[in-house]
DNA sequence: CGGACAACCTGGCGGC
DNA sequence: TGCCGCCAGGTTGTCC
């Protein structure tokens, strides 16, 4: 969103194409075509995992799932090959707006009001707001596990797997670990700990593990400053023990056993 | 409420 | 090399 941003305000919507119709999800691909067009981009947002591209009187709402990428290509670069573009928006510059995606998972969608697509999500947890007493009510008082919860975009909103594996271990809280089991120092340490991962991945500008690029093309970096994600059995960083991987939620889930012990009272022995 | 699972899709990788 | 099965940064819907 960040590196889409100076390329996107003030240009200008000059048509579109599409080669995959269930991409575009709201309204119908002629609706929408009709209606973007000759439509002035505002402003770049972003609202959980939604990129909003404010528009003169819609909002252009794109959601880039598990291989999505957004990006801008000059008039020289549009003969370039990518052959997952599967959406394009030309741009009265004579650049291009392209959404790729090997998946076709990801969706764009074209609405007056936001709250058509995300009235269900939870808060924003790097909002000033979101406090610890926001964060706990949203997640205590009930049995899931933790993981799932965080991954609960109605409870909070913007936690992926990723992120979701790395909170938890900076907050030495087992992923399985009932919501209703923590104690108040435990609520304390993953309320930051979820901020602290999602600041950072930000920060790191995303992870690229396997497709997802910035919007210039080159990979973030966060990745490489994983504590678990995608490290099953290699040494832990804190205290060595080799990273573990479990299900959880139904989805691949990393811990260190020795720093995120599940049983009550198990102390880490470094 | 919550868990399990399928669906949506394609590509990359490890194993044989 | 080739084929097969499994896995993947997400979300939604169905069934039990």
């Amino acid at each position: 969103m960040r590196g889409l941003r100076p390329d996107l305000v003030q240009r200008r919507i000059c048509g579109m194409w599409f080669d995959w119709a269930r991409i575009i999800h709201t309204p119908s691909p002629e609706i929408f075509e009709a209606r973007i067009n000759d439509q002035q981009i505002k402003a770049v947002r972003r609202r959980a995992k939604y990129i909003l591209i404010e528009l003169e009187s819609d909002l252009l709402v794109v959601h880039l799932k598990m291989t999505g990428r957004l990006y801008v290509v000059p008039p020289e670069s549009i003969q370039e090959a990518d052959r997952w573009v599967h959406v394009k928006f030309m741009l009265d510059d004579g650049r291009e707006l392209r959404f790729s995606d090997s998946r076709k998972f990801g969706r764009v969608y074209l609405v007056r009001d936001l709250a058509e697509i995300t009235g269900v999500l939870g808060p924003e947890p790097l909002e000033d707001d979101f406090t610890l007493e926001v964060f706990q009510q949203q997640l205590g008082g009930r049995s899931r596990a933790m993981k799932a919860l965080l991954l609960d975009q109605t409870r909070i909103a913007g936690v992926g797997n990723i992120y979701a594996d790395e909170a938890l271990h900076r907050a030495r809280i087992h992923p399985l670990r009932p919501a209703n089991s923590l104690n108040p120092d435990e609520w304390e340490r993953l309320y930051h700990a979820v901020r602290a991962a999602l600041f950072d991945g930000v920060a790191y500008q995303g992870a690229s593990i396997q497709w997802y690029r910035k919007a210039d093309g080159s990979k973030g970096s966060s990745q490489d400053h994983f504590y678990v994600y995608d490290r099953t059995g290699q040494a832990c960083s804190t205290c060595g023990s080799p990273i573990e991987k479990i299900r959880v939620a139904q989805r691949g889930t990393h811990f260190c056993p020795n720093c995120q012990p599940l049983e009550k009272g198990a102390i880490a022995h470094v």
